[in-house]
DNA sequence: AATACCCTCAACCGCGGAACT
DNA sequence: GAGTTCCGCGGTTGAGGGTAT
């Protein structure tokens, strides 16, 4: 049952906030915690209805929140994410620590979306736009589609067990939910025993698929260009870590532009693949190994990313990899296995 | 310098679910 | 169990700043 359309009392003010009123809000929340959000402005002096103060609130006043650009890591984080949950970006700024839900969704909107769309990569569904899937790629879809549901499902009561732990803390002025804090909250939360504990992770235990995928892809058997390019992998923050080639090769710290998109793909293909099909056909859609292998990672266990290179342009680079399904039934036990032994253990399975 | 267009992001709106009565 | 209230989420909007013409 939904509620019935929220009415306010007029001459409430809308529009931005001005600094006197946000000092007001800063002051009062400081002062008494927010309570109810509904009481709150006139208890405050403000000419604002509850859901305006929370939204300034969680949107920009409150401590921990950071502010400016998205890093690298930040930006691959997303869209790692968003390959398994979607819009969900509540669940993804608990993962993202200091982010809000609103600065995430608008940075998606803004910029990584029209990142992918310009790559040529479905945005929804982080699979290439241009190229339909065969029957093997449609298995592979299924295992992808059922991990990321089940590890989707985690992530959300993971965000949940945060959002009550944060509850506990009445004040945010006495406590604050540092990165470090809210892990310690999802860690606590997930621990039941009475046994002492060992010390808590430093950064959210959020990500074990996304690490065991990304673990067991550079690991898995050479069968295609991706997985004989080595990119190395930080398994903390299951993001790429450019830092080794692209820094290499003078590459900015930010998400790299086309042109550097361009230069990882040589780089990715010089070694393994015939350069007369990376650089001589214009009509391949080059698996640069940022979006593409954050899509496909996640969303194609086959490894067998683009068929027009793989398959019958490519002289057959990734044939062996698709199709032997007992060596994937054993890739995926792995997967399994690794994410079962993760240290976090999970409070939903 | 003036105007049009584009982009970003803070803020609003409406809805669904949880909590309460 | 039904009705009501509150909170939080995701989608959308539009003001304002930046850039192009």
């Amino acid at each position: 049952m939904g509620r019935s359309p929220f009415v306010e009392k007029v001459g409430l003010k809308k529009g931005p906030w001005t600094p006197e009123e946000d000092h007001k809000l800063l002051a009062y929340i400081e002062q008494y915690g927010h309570g109810s959000w509904r009481a709150l402005p006139a208890k405050a002096g403000l000419q604002r209805c509850g859901k305006s103060c929370r939204l300034r609130w969680t949107n920009y006043l409150r401590p921990d929140i950071k502010r400016g650009k998205f890093s690298l890591q930040e930006e691959q984080t997303i869209i790692q994410l968003h390959a398994l949950l979607g819009n969900r970006w509540s669940i993804m700024a608990t993962h993202l620590s200091k982010r809000t839900d609103n600065e995430i969704k608008n940075h998606w909107n803004t910029h990584l979306k029209k990142r992918l769309i310009k790559l040529g990569i479905d945005p929804a569904t982080h699979k290439p736009k241009s190229h339909a899937l065969g029957p093997c790629q449609l298995k592979d879809a299924a295992n992808h589609s059922h991990m990321a549901q089940w590890e989707g499902a985690r992530l959300e009561a993971e965000a949940r067990l945060v959002r009550e732990s944060k509850l506990k803390v009445s004040n945010p002025f006495q406590t604050q939910l540092g990165p470090s804090a809210s892990a310690h909250l999802v860690y606590e939360a997930t621990t039941t025993t009475t046994a002492p504990l060992p010390p808590p992770p430093h950064q959210p235990l959020c990500l074990d698929v996304l690490t065991a995928w990304q673990g067991s892809w550079l690991n898995a058997p050479k069968c295609n260009a991706f997985s004989a390019t080595r990119v190395t992998l930080d398994s903390v923050t299951s993001t790429f870590n450019l830092s080794n080639k692209g820094a290499a090769m003078g590459l900015s710290s930010n998400f790299p532009d086309e042109t550097e998109i361009l230069q990882l793909q040589g780089l990715a293909y010089s070694t393994d693949i015939d350069d007369s099909l990376a650089t001589g056909n214009e009509n391949i859609l080059l698996p640069n190994f940022m979006e593409a292998g954050l899509a496909d990672i996640l969303l194609d266990n086959s490894n067998q990313l683009y068929p027009s290179i793989t398959g019958a342009n490519s002289g057959n680079v990734a044939g062996n990899c698709c199709g032997d399904f007992e060596e994937n039934t054993n890739y995926w036990n792995n997967l399994l296995n690794l994410v079962n032994c993760s240290p976090s253990g999970s409070p939903v399975f």
